[in-house]
DNA sequence: GCCATTCTTGAACTTGTGGTCAAAAATCAG
DNA sequence: CTGATTTTTGACCACAAGTTCAAGAATGGC
């Protein structure tokens, strides 16, 4: 019973999400998120509480949305070096593409809150943590399919792979496309 | 003539980079930077026109800083691997061990202005470029002293380099100091 | 149709931001 | 000392941020 909600709160957080990781969480301010969701400022409110908590929902959904795009990407078939390849050429091409250059939220949100919010921190944490899982998972499939070599110390591996990507969508910010692609032929051809 | 200045701009500067380093851009407001540097609002305003411009000066002092230091751990005696180690190292730690995990003004500055503020954006990307070209200065060096192999293409290793220490210091806000040391081990092993 | 309940709306409030300004204070040349 | 010049001080301003709230609008249960 009672008047019924006039949005999606999955939709909302969605078009917050865009909105967070365009303008950074200090620099969305809560007009702008009425305006990017098309829901009263009031609603928003009265629907998540804070600005804070609406954040939150915006980068477990981050975190969930790119988990799934990482496991898709590396499932496809090739080989692991392959896989990871284009895993990051897409990423990369994803951060370049667009008309605002905006990386990565989990990045922009680890460098822009990182130590001062213990929550975003332990999230953002939380998605590299699983996205080395994957990439590690990823490399020992290759090691059976005897496209990887035996001797990889695969965990150590996916940590600095996740660095570099980690790396390179910062440098995303500052540099262009070709620089960025050479980086990932020289990060490849490390193992 | 007229009364003197009760402050040095540069010691000022100084003490701005270190309050925006900690607080970020948008996180330090004139107040903080007035307390920050024991110089009035007023006359911070006076003597450097806005928030932006003494943002400007301190990021410069950034570059600069950082670029001397970069030079001195390269230039210490040992092999290139052994001082590029040395190096990495010495960032990863300074990362951690202040009370306030404020990472790497530089990259904190690319990822809160990136894009949106060309001068910041020029002004980071010189300091990586003049970074990758210390590192490839260093690697070209261990080549004629021969404890680099001569067939690296030390220009392509140069921005891995770069591209792996910013990434080390955004993970540095969210990773402890083994991980990250071990994700030096690892890109070391590459060349 | 009425009530309780839930949602929307827009105004309003508080706090803090980036910035300005007039007045006072410190200096030096003459 | 006087005046010209420069700096400091602290009050002040307009505005935007993040949040709250009272009033009204939809709904379902009875």
């Amino acid at each position: 019973m009672g008047r019924p909600k006039e949005f999606e709160p999955d939709a909302v957080v969605a078009q917050a999400m865009e909105a967070f990781w365009t303008g950074g969480y200090a620099g969305t301010s809560p007009a702008d998120l009425a305006e990017a969701t098309g829901v009263g400022k009031g609603s928003l409110y009265h629907a998540f509480g804070s600005k804070r908590e609406l954040f939150g929902k915006a980068l477990d959904l981050y975190g969930a949305a790119g988990s799934e795009l990482t496991e898709a990407y590396l499932d496809e078939p090739g080989t692991a070096k392959e896989r990871i390849r284009a895993y990051l050429a897409f990423l990369v091409d994803t951060d370049l593409d667009g008309p605002v250059r905006r990386g990565c939220l989990a990045a922009n949100t680890a460098l822009e809150l990182g130590g001062r919010d213990p929550e975003a921190t332990a999230s953002v944490r939380r998605m590299t943590d699983r996205t080395i899982e994957l990439l590690a998972e990823r490399l020992r499939r290759g090691q059976r399919d005897g496209d990887v070599d035996r001797g990889l110390d695969v965990v150590a591996q996916a940590h600095l792979l996740m660095n570099t990507i980690v790396g390179l969508r910062v440098m995303a910010r500052t540099h262009e496309g070709q620089v960025l692609h050479r980086i990932i032929d020289t990060a490849l051809a490390g193992f």
